[in-house]
RNA sequence: GCCCUUGUAGUUCAAUGGAUAGAACGAAGCUCUUCUAAGGCUUUGAUGUAGGUUCGAUUCCUACCAAGGGCACCA
């Protein structure tokens, strides 16, 4: 409908014979205004010379001159010089059927057909806890990945872990010292959590502890050179089970990975990739690689890819990882790396080394950033006391939901996977509801508080509409789009959007447009269903809003999908 | 010092250069002989400061103020 109107103003235009280069269109904030609206006529009114409302009475006639349209319902002047367009109620009506004949297709285009994307996200490494920033990451990073792909996209997920450095020497020093630690009889959850304890005690040991610290570098060396039987066993089985553990919670989040690159193997090719180009791209300076980013952007600045005792920094590991992929995926159109933004200016750096090796990779790589994911009341500690994990947080809320949920005359199982379902909608939901560039106020008790604008909420409306379809199957009420009432409802003036922020997400990559949009169809069907009587044999419009429940629940179930929730068919 | 983010109701967030700056939480009131009240319907309140560009600025530009992050051998 976009380009139809679009195309009816430029006729318009040609018409009266203005030049106008881009038109906008745009859906006014209140519906009373329109459905569609453009603002040409005050664009071109100063060069023409003529007051904006009279070019906008001129063009709307031009406009009702040529217009044919069975959508177009009427057009309007409004305010300082608007042209709005209101739709007509066959429009609506037909975008209900076409909607309930895209199912779950509904907001699908082609922009990317079959461009080859990897994303890489969440990235945790091995021997240290999931915190709520990997929570973060992967709640984003998810999204983009199901939105590209509802673009048209063949999209590969990815995921970074540093499997060698100074923190698993930090674990593996906890644990030696805490042999408690090492415990293998429970779940690997309950050992990957003895993992992360030994991690964080080696941590501050290292810190505080002189002697400790000359302990975990002689070990940190005898993990790379593999010399020590004991750490080598310590090593593979701490390596298995928190990568395991890890395993457990995408499963929960919703995320299954494609590729897994390790930090100790894209070392080896990123320093070979240094060696390469040496005095083309880096140089020697106080007994370090670096490369001097700031001679081709004054912006940049200097980084260290080799240090002085001859070990790869973070970014020559990036560097090997970026050659890895594109490697590995062959023919891959775009690159899409996802971290907190503290990593902004290290990536820009790196991306700039790279494109200077690789010309082509220049326009492929996107580095998209996050904020940090805070605490709010400054409550660091979880239910249990322990300090706030990402694993913690995703646990505690769905305990907190099944708290809830606790009276219902469900089964066990239905109970916990209500729960879990809804528990997950209320995390990502507070991180994908706001742009993704800043930072994350994280209210444990607000969240799963399910009131107004939260996940909990959008689930609410599906499962509610839900069981209004299932009355309807129940009293042989079969959906119809084609016997409409003559009011148009404010569910259907949004419906049709839906297709468009997708397309926004998608070119922006940011989730929280449709999150937004959806809390806004999910109270205009919640004001809808509070309203009306939507399943009755008396009402001979009954039908059509059996339709319309139908086009809402593939809309609210696709949508949230494209954020990574899913829907309780009940709660 | 330089670079990057960000400053919007009491609080947490929206607003592709447009119309009366939207929600939610909080507070006050109403609402289940109707399909899930985790709902619906009312009422209340905001663009950091000073300039500039524009018919029009929360949005773009400049300066200042405030918060966060980054700036050589950690990731």
């Amino acid at each position: 409908m976009e380009k139809e109107i679009k195309n009816l103003i430029k006729d318009a235009l040609e018409n009266l014979d203005i030049e106008v280069s881009d038109i906008s269109l745009e859906h006014p904030a209140d519906l009373k205004m329109g459905d569609y609206s453009t603002n040409v006529a005050m664009v071109v009114a100063k060069s023409l010379g003529i007051g904006p409302r009279e070019v906008a009475d001129k063009i709307v006639t031009e406009i009702l001159r040529l217009v044919l349209d069975k959508n177009i319902e009427r057009v309007e002047v409004a305010g300082s010089g608007f042209i709005n367009f209101y739709l007509s109620r066959e429009f609506f009506s037909s975008s209900v059927e076409e909607i309930l004949n895209q199912g779950y297709d509904v907001g699908k285009n082609d922009s990317l057909a079959s461009k080859k994307i990897m994303v890489e996200y969440t990235d945790p490494n091995p021997f240290k806890p999931f915190h709520i920033g990997h929570l973060m990451t992967n709640a984003i990073g998810e999204s983009i990945a199901r939105i590209l792909e509802h673009s048209g996209a063949i999209v590969s997920r990815a995921n970074y872990q540093g499997d060698i450095g100074l923190h698993v020497a930090k674990a593996i020093y906890g644990l030696l010292k805490d042999e408690k630690l090492q415990e293998k009889s429970g779940s690997h959850n309950m050992q990957s959590a003895n993992i992360g304890k030994a991690y964080t005690q080696g941590a501050s040991a290292y810190e505080n502890d002189p002697t400790a610290k000359n302990e975990i570098d002689e070990i940190n060396k005898k993990i790379y050179d593999k010399s020590d039987e004991k750490i080598n066993e310590i090593y593979d089985w701490g390596f298995e089970v928190t990568m395991k553990a890890f395993e457990d919670l995408y499963k929960i989040l919703g995320t299954k990975f494609e590729f897994y690159f390790l930090e100790s193997k894209v070392a080896i090719l990123g320093q070979e990739a240094v060696r390469d180009n040496m005095g083309k791209v880096f140089e020697e300076s106080d007994g370090a690689i670096v490369f001097k980013a700031e001679k081709y952007d004054p912006k940049l600045h200097t980084r260290v890819f080799m240090t002085s005792k001859g070990l790869p920094t973070y970014e020559t590991k990036e560097l090997g990882l970026t050659e890895e992929k594109f490697t590995v995926l062959s023919d891959m159109s775009l690159c899409i790396v996802i971290t907190a933004n503290e990593q902004m200016d290290y990536m820009r750096v790196v991306s700039k080394a790279l494109s200077i090796i690789h010309p082509d990779y220049e326009s492929k790589m996107k580095h998209i950033t996050h904020g940090m994911m805070r605490l709010a009341t400054g409550k660091m500690s979880s239910r249990k006391g322990n300090v706030v994990t990402g694993e913690s947080l995703v646990r505690d809320t769905i305990a907190l939901v099944e708290e809830k949920i606790k009276d219902r005359e469900w089964s066990k199982e239905e109970k916990n996977m209500v729960s879990e379902i809804v528990g997950v909608a209320a995390l990502k939901y507070s991180i994908l509801k706001q742009s993704t560039g800043g930072d994350i106020m994280y209210d444990f008790e607000k969240s799963i508080s399910f009131e107004g604008d939260s996940g909990p909420y959008l689930q609410y409306a599906y499962a509610r509409a839900n069981s209004v379809l299932e009355k309807a199957q129940k009293e042989n009420i079969l959906p119809d789009p084609h016997t409409f009432p003559f009011e148009t409802f404010e569910v259907e003036k949004l419906l049709y959007q839906f297709r468009e922020v997708v397309s926004r997400s998608a070119s922006e990559y940011e989730p929280h447009y449709i999150a937004n949009y959806l809390i806004e169809v999910a109270r205009a069907y919640n004001s809808f269903y509070g309203n009306t009587v939507i399943v009755s044999k008396e009402d001979k419009n009954s039908s059509y809003k059996i339709a319309l429940t139908y086009a809402f629940t593939f809309v609210m179930k696709t949508g949230l999908h494209l954020l990574g929730i899913q829907v309780p068919s009940k709660m």
